[in-house]
RNA sequence: UCCUCAGUAGCUCAGUUGGUUAGAGCAACGGACUGUUAAUCCGUGGGUCGCCGGUUCGAGUCCAGCCUGGGGAGCCA
């Protein structure tokens, strides 16, 4: 007999018919005579009912269904005679697929913390949280791949290894396959990564954006999709070492055709969860976060606040409240003024743009004023910044000059720089932070619990 | 990295001005129950009080250092 997923069985009108099912046991109740077994696949956040009569069945075989053990079901499709459940399996076959010793399982029946849950992240994925999470996460993913697809992106795998130091948005985790005992040094005692496997010094990428333009150069417009490392020392809830980034980049596109896009991207992934991952949404809201399909609803029926970085300033400095850190033109903003504008004063999200260039990238379109670039962030109630993106530089002697402006390393960057000598285009783009999009969408308090494997500081554990 | 809070049973926590044998709820285990929904009822077992020093007749409790975790900040997606 071929194995039905729960999901499909949940559904099934087709009651009397025999069914073959392989799960987990989530619980087992009942008395000396009838147990009852919430057997779950991972299909679906729901469980199946099994019904099994104790003395069609090897005592000790019934004694070893504990929660967390593994069994293959066969039975009758039953119309269930008790309440929760439409739909139940009458057993007539079980075979114990693996035993799960109960004393020294960690998961119990009832709750646990995320911190716990955290420590145990190879079980994990079994609680109805992580799987309703990490269900999502795929839907998410594809949701990605679909919306871009339809639009005639193209999907760019760029580089994870790199040998460019100067994407400047963070620290970097160094590749090497150089004897860490015995490191070969130049006469001025700098390592000498002649000897290396890449005969040059090479880094994990912290961003696919250089590689992307040269794409979109070419082919129009694309989009990666791929792991982004950062050695930074961050303990946060909304940081990780390792992490996720959709980043499109689009020839022919200005700043505001970038938070078209933006905008458009974000309501389509939060009205594709909402239509496709409704039962794992629902469960979420009702377990873990009560706003939650609200404030979806919400984000996706109202339009973003735009308005230039100069124009939030004068709101902030209007504000009759107290600033730990100091408002004024020319300063970053920090995440307390961030959140003012987002949660307090307009209550969207809210996207900014055109900064002071001295607090942005060196590839930002610089504007005519010689004193901002076309850069946009769009915030996030509760998340803060979720993307950052910004029209490019397309001027070959704009951007060169900027570059050693800043002292950054010319040499490292002549490929960059020539696609700016050779058929140069205005173009634009921005970096979605996959998590932080995860974070929002399952009302999941620390990114942490969004990715089935954490790397963060002092945790590379699993 | 900085600020702050915490670490006691498998989990979540209580533990008085330092005092004799460290508690509860849940879980687990044993038993009862003919249909349960985080079942219910009765019973049982379970502890390196994060680690290492110090003060003291005596430390879960006080002090110093370290480790781990949470929250906030910085860096950023």
């Amino acid at each position: 007999m071929k194995r039905i997923k729960i999901k499909e069985l949940l559904s099934s009108t087709e009651k009397g018919k025999e069914v073959l099912v392989k799960g987990w046991v989530r619980t087992k109740r009942g008395s000396k005579n009838i147990i009852f077994i919430a057997l779950n696949d991972g299909s679906t956040i729901n469980n199946i009912q099994v019904v099994a009569d104790v003395s069609l069945f090897d005592a000790e075989m019934v004694k070893n269904i504990t929660t967390g053990s593994c069994l293959s079901v066969q039975g009758i499709l039953v119309e269930s005679e008790g309440k929760g459940q439409n739909v139940e399996i009458q057993a007539f076959s079980i075979e114990l697929y693996g035993t799960c010793d109960s004393e020294t399982y960690p998961l119990q029946k009832k709750g646990h913390s995320m911190e716990f849950l955290r420590e145990i992240a190879h079980l994990r994925p079994r609680t109805n949280t992580f799987g309703a999470v990490l269900r999502i996460r795929h839907a998410m993913a594809f949701a990605i791949h679909k919306y871009f697809n339809e639009r005639g992106f193209y999907y760019l795998h760029t580089p994870v290894i790199t040998g460019s130091d100067a994407e400047g948005a963070g620290e970097m985790f160094h590749v090497t396959t150089l004897d860490l005992t015995n490191i070969p040094l130049n006469k001025d005692g700098s390592v000498d990564f002649s000897e290396d496997f890449f005969g040059k010094q090479t880094n994990l990428t912290v961003s696919g954006q250089l590689e992307g333009e040269l794409g979109a150069l070419a082919l129009g417009e694309i989009y990666t999709f791929g792991p982004t490392f950062r050695a930074e020392n961050s303990n946060t809830p909304r940081h990780l070492a390792e992490f996720w980034m959709i980043e499109p980049e689009m020839a022919f596109y200005d700043l505001t055709d970038n938070m078209d896009l933006a905008e458009d991207f974000l309501k389509y992934l939060i009205r594709y969860a909402l239509e496709n991952c409704s039962e794992d949404l629902q469960f979420l809201n009702n377990m873990i976060n009560k706003g939650l399909l609200d404030r979806l609803q919400f984000v996706i029926s109202n339009d973003f606040i735009r308005l230039t970085y100069t124009e939030a300033v004068e709101i902030l400095e209007k504000a009759s409240r107290k600033w730990e850190y100091p408002v004024g033109w020319g300063r970053d903003l920090q995440a307390e003024h961030e959140r003012y504008l987002v949660e307090e004063h307009f209550e969207k999200p809210v996207i900014l743009t055109d900064y002071p260039k001295s607090i942005k990238a060196f590839y930002m379109k610089q504007n005519d004023d010689g004193k901002t670039v076309r850069a946009m962030d769009v915030l996030f109630p509760g998340i803060g910044e979720i993307i950052g993106g910004s029209q490019r530089e397309e001027d070959y002697t704009r951007l060169l000059n900027r570059i050693r402006e800043l002292g950054l390393p010319e040499k490292d960057l002549w490929w960059y720089l020539e696609t700016r000598k050779f058929g140069t285009a205005p173009h634009s783009g921005f970096g979605l932070g996959f998590e932080r999009m995860i974070v929002f969408i399952t009302g999941m308090a620390n990114i942490r619990d969004v990715i089935p494997f954490p790397r963060t500081p002092k945790n590379a554990e699993f």
